[in-house]
DNA sequence: GTGTTAAGTTAACAACGTTAACTAAGGGAT
DNA sequence: ATCCCTTAGTTAACGTTGTTAACTTAACAC
């Protein structure tokens, strides 16, 4: 009997418009600049219908973070990352950069913005720690593989430090980004690719043993 | 005739209970938490009160913000810092984290929340480039005096660039701090003084032309 | 048919930011 | 003394917000 199935598959087909009307009207107004009954009105529901498929705006909201989640564990899967765990680091990086500044407000959503504590359930049990799925799973991997090819500096040996800095420094330039692009009266901002490139030279140098060969300047690529 | 000199004074008083009840329910609640109706109860004015004093709610935010961007200025200004320039990078860089760490509202209203942008009042352009006033121009002028020193690789000469670039790293740490401190389910965060110290150390010396002996990382200070 | 489940609706609530119209108090000029 | 103007502060209201309670309505199981 496909009734059960049929029903369960119109609910989600419901719940993905909801998701899909929600995410374009996040990412053109901002989660404040969003109400229910825009939503709402988008779908050509009441606003309550909502409620039916989500616990409240919060809910709604972080299901579709994790939706996109996901997608940015595609982006690392899919690239052509490069054999040379130093490279793949940088490649890795330039990629979330690229992520951030393509998609702020999702970025935002997802990385600017505190949330309440909350506990993992079980379907997100499953995707953590995967690579696949798992953004810093993934970083947290490259890094793993970094250090047993011995690239990093002898005192600097523990993969979540080490994921965290790296993490911290290229999100350190996709959210002043972000976040104080428009305040160029204060501070005179050198371009995006610029502040990327020097923010990951300089991370993984500080980091790394010695300059390897494999490090270039955007200037002045000299061709290894 | 005092008489308009004590208006104006009286009037700035009122003005100061605002900020103050403001202040003490932004920090406590964040933005979205407070309402307009909150402050004014609890200086005990009718909530339109405030708009004698500020044109809008973003208005007394932002406000709030410029006061407490002068303390940044201040405490940069106040602290005892060294006169190695490498080590007073550092030094600022640390101070910068703990303002972040202590204040961690102001912190996301000032650096982690887009504004529109926004023309500089005449009052603001006295302020901007001050170091004493400015903390990106101290920033700045911090960094300034390290090439002037010579401690830079000969490739990284942007005094801007560089100062964007110490800017995000510290960033980075606090404002992920700030945001995902909560996430601990999918990370397991080190210590924010290990992530800063490795930061710290990191980005120096990727952007130094050689290790200074200045350098010494948390766990094992060699006493030079 | 009857009862049950559940998606979706209508109506309403309390709280929000903000505006318009007002009050009241004080000082300056006549 | 009287009138007028300025201005800090108030009251009342508007439109919008997120959310809940109570309902309709349709499809299925028995």
């Amino acid at each position: 009997m496909g009734v059960l199935e049929r029903r369960a598959r119109e609910k989600s087909e419901t719940r993905d418009k909801i998701l899909d009307a929600a995410r374009e009207l996040f990412i053109t107004h901002g989660y404040e600049g969003v109400s229910m009954r825009k939503v709402a009105e988008k779908i050509e529901y009441s606003p309550t219908a909502i409620y039916v498929h989500f616990a409240d705006k919060e809910d709604l909201f972080k299901q579709l973070c994790q939706e996109d989640f996901g997608r940015l564990a595609e982006v690392f899967q899919s690239a052509a990352v490069p054999s040379d765990p130093v490279a793949r680091m940088r490649e890795v990086g330039r990629l979330y950069v690229e992520f951030g500044i393509r998609y702020p407000n999702h970025y935002k959503l997802m990385f600017m913005t505190p949330h309440p504590a909350r506990k993992l359930d079980e379907q997100e049990h499953e995707l953590k720690g995967n690579p696949e799925s798992d953004a810093y799973a993934f970083l947290r991997y490259t890094v793993q593989q970094a250090i047993e090819a011995g690239v990093f500096r002898d005192e600097i040996a523990d993969v979540d430090l080490i994921s965290q800095t790296l993490w911290a420094a290229v999100h350190g330039v996709i959210s002043l980004q972000i976040a104080k692009c428009n305040d160029s009266a204060w501070v005179e901002w050198r371009p995006m690719e610029e502040r990327t490139a020097v923010m990951l030279d300089a991370i993984l140098r500080g980091l790394l043993k010695r300059d390897l060969p494999t490090l270039d300047l955007p200037k002045k690529a000299e061709d290894k």
